[in-house]
DNA sequence: TCCGAATATTTCCATTTGGAATTATTCCAT
DNA sequence: ATGGAATAATTCCAAATGGAAATATTCGGA
């Protein structure tokens, strides 16, 4: 029977560095008041400006039910407002407060130091040639539930 | 203040697969009874055999405290097998049952299409170098703790 | 207009998680 | 030999997670 080298799995190899990555980056998080979800809330509302639930899921990649719950802690804690649009009773719109903004713009010079500390050793081709294939991968991923289990029939 | 876009950035192209990929493994893995932190267990022992539990959290990335409870698990499964090595009384051996085997050897295959379905597109060569990048990345994690932070002063 | 389907969000809850404390044993310097 | 440090594993517990059910509102066709 052919033996299975797990970290020579493409699949083993991503699982196992998100927890890594987020240990290392937990630190400097807390010590601006924030976890790393909640980075992620507050980076893309940066860039985006103000977006309803479904928006804010899709760009943080966070599922509805731990965003909902989040943005109620993070509207709590100051970082952000949600309000209800007036036209749409169902939808709210959520955006940065000055202190939301606050916190993301001290964060984010970290997190640039965070990534050339993981990719030390990397050339700028390198970096580029990885964030491309990690792209890639991540669209592949899409529908890939129905695809590929029919296949191994 | 310079935006950053979230998608361009290291930490969260990584982040936000684990669980994409973990999704989409799932369900072949609960048709074979195992899930996805038993699958890493099975397939480091099948390649090494028997570990005791630092190894096999070196080999599986799993934090000790969730493999000492996951090997239970197992071991009232009839996966693995756990005794206590007769000159070191502190320590454990955990290896295969001939069940744990059969199912390790019944989910390789899988493992290797859904990796396959996973790098669709891509070319052997944007593979391996997608595999020797991450493992460079990895391996740039350790001890990343005490370096990176000083530096950020 | 009215009702069933669709949409947006929230809440519920069972499960998982991993750091920290605990237990047990071995090692080593005196 | 002996006591304290180191090592291996386990257990405890508080927090996080996400699928599924619930709630509220809007939309679209008869």
């Amino acid at each position: 029977m052919d033996a299975l080298k797990l970290d020579e799995l493409l699949p083993y190899l991503v699982n196992r560095l998100g927890p890594k990555v987020e240990a290392g980056f937990a630190g400097p998080l807390r010590a601006n008041g924030i976890t790393l979800p909640m980075w992620r809330v507050l980076a893309v509302l940066r860039v985006s400006g103000p977006l309803g639930l479904n928006d804010l899921g899709a760009g943080t990649s966070l599922p509805l039910s731990t965003l909902s719950r989040l943005v109620g802690d993070m509207v709590a804690r100051g970082l952000l407002s949600r309000v209800r649009k007036p036209d749409d009773a169902r939808a709210v719109e959520v955006d940065l407060t000055a202190r939301g903004r606050a916190v993301a713009d001290a964060v984010t010079p970290l997190a640039r130091h965070y990534e050339a500390t993981m990719a030390r050793g990397f050339s700028d081709a390198e970096l580029a040639e990885l964030r491309r294939l990690l792209g890639r991968l991540y669209a592949n991923m899409d529908g890939i539930e129905t695809s590929w289990r029919a296949a191994a029939e």
